[in-house]
DNA sequence: TATGCAAATGATATTGTATATTATTTAAAT
DNA sequence: ATTTAAATAATATACAATATCATTTGCATA
């Protein structure tokens, strides 16, 4: 992996991220962003956000019937998301044991990890 | 919601979904299609994908990085993803019991439902 | 079996997210 | 200070997905 400069874009763009609990759209932060420093470009939020998940530092997320979402940790931990606000909320909550080598044995499939996704309504929703 | 027409393009694109194990996105189901019934439009199987989501028939699912993918049952499962061939299959497992239960009394969200990733490498692929 | 009508289709245009390109700027090393 | 590689801002481009709309289809009722 290259290395990567730490330029005062990159780090507004991850602290930004990091601010946020909530689980933000590159649209939702650069909006958020370009209020401070109206000069930061999109193309350098979207860049920023793709070298930082592919270093590891943040983590990309996927849901059903949206854009790209950006987790400002790399932590592994579960989600909840309220299908009214589709905000998605970090949850802390123990691993679940034993069921990646229940896969592994049945399956015969390496897993390195899994990812659970609560769907339901938050309380300011409800 | 309104009736849906059981239309034939309807119909072939449901099947044809179907008969996939793993679960292709828009474009994948829509060469096969095209190669039987190259009068079926693209805009035909987008519409008719999102419709039968929406009914609840097919589920369409979310995978970081990719584009969106349809999985042509509507029966609760969790799905395994290779992250080298980027197939994603079904797998037979029992429902992990009581998180919902754990979600719902910790942080009082309305819990629906919870989905499980599992990411590794399939037996073709080691 | 003809007629009316609402819904679906095929073709195309449009939208909007994300990436590629490129001239310029920045920062680190010497 | 000069060199050099990488990052930036701005813009163009690519492409998935949706919207539009004239035409077609299929069902209901006469």
């Amino acid at each position: 992996m290259s290395l990567k400069r730490n330029t005062i874009q990159r780090q507004i763009i991850l602290d930004t991220l990091k601010r946020f609990n909530t689980h933000p759209s590159v649209d939702v932060l650069y909006t958020v962003i370009h209020k401070s420093h109206p000069t930061i470009s999109k193309a350098t939020v979207y860049r920023n956000l793709r070298q930082l998940a592919g270093e590891g530092i943040i983590t990309q997320m996927a849901v059903s019937d949206d854009v790209a979402r950006y987790d400002g940790t790399s932590e592994p931990h579960y989600h909840f998301s309220c299908k009214v606000c589709n905000k998605i909320f970090d949850l802390d909550m123990d691993c679940v044991e034993g069921i990646d080598d229940q896969i592994r044995s049945k399956y015969g499939y390496k897993v390195d990890k899994h990812e659970i996704l609560f769907v339901g309504t938050c309380q300011d929703c409800e």
